[in-house]
DNA sequence: CGGGATCCTTATCGATACTG
DNA sequence: CAGTATCGATAAGGATCCCG
């Protein structure tokens, strides 16, 4: 009945425990903020206000906070040099960099597909105008 | 400069413009449910309440919007039976189907790489305890 | 420079109730 | 069954100030 029949079966039909767990792995990375900056480290380390620039609208709160979690997850090292003034420097660990092939994957894919979600959105605005 | 010679370049160093448009992209399809859902629907067409069911512990409200949201960006269809009791089916549309292959790679290195998680969050808490 | 602490403003979410 | 509408709680986010 299945649609897919991919090698590797890692879909949840029925296994509602293993659908929960996906879940809870996919909340922990899948916010607005971690791929991007995953992405930005992927081009080498930086330190918080550069990494700041280069991510783009990123509150130094929500960034920290980012950071934070990233680095709890292991994806990225925190290394600080006490000169003065202090100099905080982030990268991506070898789990990090692992995890930049699939981010990148979806970010092509995000990219190369973007024409046609712009194209669905206007048919959608469509269908919902003649109601 | 850059750690990555991928060939399809899409990083965004010091373009930041090209970046704001991946941040844009990835926030419209990285919040907590979307993945899950097409995940879900990956594996055949669902009605409302089988595919609450099947995605777990989703209010009916955020899961209505999710997939309002799905079917705005052009990932899911919406077909309605005007029976009673009213049936209406969700199913992906090509572009879903695309969109699938990604986030089934995102979601197999998530559940193959979450004991590497695991173990980085046992340390960064140890490493916090000694503080 | 790299944040933490605080306050305040918004989204977001869950629960409940109601419609076709 | 498949939602929409409304409300209250709660979390996320921005702005500002401050410290090492």
């Amino acid at each position: 009945m299945a649609t897919l029949d991919n090698p590797v079966d890692t879909a949840c039909a029925g296994d509602s425990a293993r659908c929960e767990h996906i879940s809870r792995l996919l909340a922990r990375i899948s916010d607005k903020w971690s791929m991007l900056v995953v992405r930005v480290l992927g081009q080498g380390p930086r330190r918080f206000n550069a990494l700041r620039r280069d991510v783009g609208e990123i509150s130094q709160k929500v960034l920290a906070s980012t950071l934070r979690d990233l680095e709890e997850n292991g994806f990225v090292s925190r290394t600080v040099t006490p000169v003065t003034p202090p100099q905080v420097e982030y990268a991506l660990t070898d789990l990090g960099r692992d995890f930049l092939q699939p981010v990148q994957t979806l970010a092509e894919w995000v990219l190369a597909n973007s024409p046609r979600m712009d194209t669905a959105r206007i048919e959608y605005a469509a269908r919902r105008a003649l109601d």
